[in-house]
DNA sequence: AAATCCTCCAACCGCCACCGG
DNA sequence: GCCGGTGGCGGTTGGAGGATT
């Protein structure tokens, strides 16, 4: 079908956002919301597509972001994540909160797929991991539970499974358990309270 | 001090799913 | 059921800044 561009190439502005813009973006934001992000820009007299709106907003001007670096929790979280969901970002980043998925592909890209892959190579030696972060005794805690619950909706989800899928649930079984207890308090504990910023979605 | 290499991350691109007409 | 518009997602890129030579 003929779709249409994500945007009209013409006059419209690419790249690093200007505070300016930045502004603008917020306080329309803020005033109207977001019913429509296409037609966003021309109202808010941006020369941004919409869909560049979007993005700014959700991953950098979001009054619920989360700046800085990641905590240890957190990237452990994210590759314990990255094991039962594979690369679904916006799966991933809806257990963290206040991070985005983009930003968090970022960090599983520059930092932890490194982590990862070398400690997969040792997995086959079960030994290597009684001294890490990785505890080989699976956690019986609530809040693993959610995790499991995810991953078993993630195969319910999932019946037709295809081999990346397969892959996913293999890698998991192959994978030893998190000790999770150490992140998933403080990751809960948080995102009780991020949920009250999350409850007045803008629009 | 200059040149080169490397790392990181914000932003773009293309595709897909969903929804309403 | 089809079509077009829109939102959302994941992969990729480009450039800035830091590290190294």
């Amino acid at each position: 079908m003929g779709r249409a561009p994500c945007c009209e190439k013409l006059g419209l502005k690419k790249g690093p956002w200007t505070d300016e813009e930045d502004r603008i973006l917020i306080a329309h934001i803020q005033k109207h919301g977001h019913p429509n992000w296409r037609q966003l820009p021309k109202q808010a007299g941006l020369l941004r597509c919409g869909k560049s709106c979007r993005l700014r907003w959700i991953n950098y001007l979001r009054p619920d972001i989360k700046r800085g670096n990641f905590t240890k929790e957190e990237e452990e979280a994210i590759i314990h994540l990255h094991e039962t969901l594979g690369n679904r970002w916006s799966a991933i980043a809806a257990r963290l909160p206040g991070r985005t998925d983009n930003e968090i592909k970022n960090v599983w890209h520059t930092h932890l797929k490194k982590r990862v892959v070398p400690k997969r190579n040792q997995a086959k030696t079960v030994t290597q991991f009684s001294e890490s972060t990785m505890s080989p005794q699976p956690c019986s805690s609530d809040p693993s539970s959610v995790l499991t619950e995810e991953i078993a909706n993630h195969q319910h989800h999932h019946q037709g499974l295809d081999v990346k899928d397969e892959h996913i649930v293999d890698s998991f079984d192959n994978f030893p358990e998190i000790d999770e207890s150490f992140w998933t308090d403080a990751l809960f504990e948080n995102s009780s309270n991020i949920t009250s910023a999350f409850g007045g979605p803008i629009s």
